[in-house]
DNA sequence: CCAGTTACGCTACGACTCGTATCGAAAGCT
DNA sequence: AGCTTTCGATACGAGTCGTAGCGTAACTGG
């Protein structure tokens, strides 16, 4: 899950696994007060009871603590059985979108997004705390889908995984551009829109 | 355009507008070499060859300048018409990753819109400068595409409203999410595959 | 042409954060 | 016990922040 251990030694003291989860702890609730601009390590460490050095033995920077600590908001995300593929979709929309209204979520993802245009690292990190842990949600909704009869069964496996790279980017690409660039709400009636859009196309789409 | 000037007084000496774009430019140039945590407005006033003073009597900080300094970048997109909708967003879509893969697109753009999280003013600025600056996009996409006949005219002006909303979350959304969260290209065959999608819908689309 | 007004360049300033170094004490393993 | 690694605390130089002060430049209206 997180990586702050390259290599677990056995000699020596032990890390305090209490001092991480107190740390990221710490690094949400600095995120909720100050904002990504307003975090500095030192407040970090203060929060969370730990000395700064503590801190800097963990992790290399701002940047990765920032990241650990957002990855875990999403593993919340569920992919509940709403008897059709409409309806997942709707309800993985609101669930994403409730996450990313929260305050901490805003804040520091799309900062450590901006970073990672500049640190190779720090983009694989993110690939592999986020966003390819929930692309599990996509795989799940089309497996599902496809055992309703709602989708037909993939014949090239090559095509299946551009197809579920591509519907990932849309749905969660939707999601974070309204509710942070365009900066509006993401309301039942939106996920619902959205949707339909998605399944049915502008041109196939009944007129509302 | 731009709103560093709030009031222009008729009297006094005139700000100087070789300045202004002197330090738009600076800024672009800082974002590209150091990106957005290592760029000073100190670095930018030395680069523009203006005083530091300067610099903050125009804008009120660093937010603020990479909004103005970003948002010129996006005023390049063009609709051309390809002959068909499906050819024309592919077109857009491609042009507006050409833009987004430019470093200092990539790395200004998600820091501001970080920010503005935590600034309403901030989102605001970002909103009129860019957003609905290029919704401008939609809009001509869809008047083209009922000429065509491609689309259904529109009856009610309020929905329609919101459909041009929709689609241009669902654009530039999946558009800044593949380039910068999934930190993949943007293709001829991945634009190709989006529109049809997107027009088309999941279930209405033939097994490519 | 001269007084009034505003922008400009330059320098200097205190406050703050950064990341690191150092050191003695604590906690685990063999 | 002896070894190894972590932990807390403190101190440090370097760098940035945003502002203030001052003399000069540019433009306007009488």
């Amino acid at each position: 899950m997180q990586r702050p251990t390259p290599a677990p030694r056995a000699t020596g003291r032990p890390r305090s696994a209490a001092a991480n989860a107190a740390i990221l702890a710490a690094t949400r609730a600095a995120l909720v007060e100050l904002g990504w601009s307003g975090l500095t390590l030192g407040d970090v460490a203060a929060r969370a009871g730990v000395a700064k050095t503590t801190l800097y033995r963990r992790w290399a920077g701002k940047n990765e603590l920032v990241v650990d600590a957002v990855a875990e908001l999403f593993d919340e995300l569920r992919l509940p059985d709403r008897g059709s593929l409409a309806a997942d979709i709707e309800g993985v929309v609101l669930q994403f979108a409730a996450i990313l209204d929260r305050p901490e979520a805003k804040s520091g993802l799309m900062a450590v997004v901006s970073e990672s245009t500049r640190d190779e690292a720090l983009r694989a990190r993110i690939r592999t705390s986020i966003v390819d842990r929930q692309k599990r949600l996509v795989l799940e909704g089309r497996a599902r889908a496809q055992a309703r009869g709602e989708l037909p069964p993939e014949n090239d496996p090559g095509a299946a995984a551009h197809t579920v790279d591509l519907i990932f980017d849309m749905v969660a690409g939707a999601v974070v551009h309204r509710t942070l660039v365009s900066a509006e709400p993401v309301t039942e009636d939106w996920a619902h829109g959205f949707a339909q859009v998605l399944l049915q196309g502008l041109t196939g789409r009944p007129a509302h």
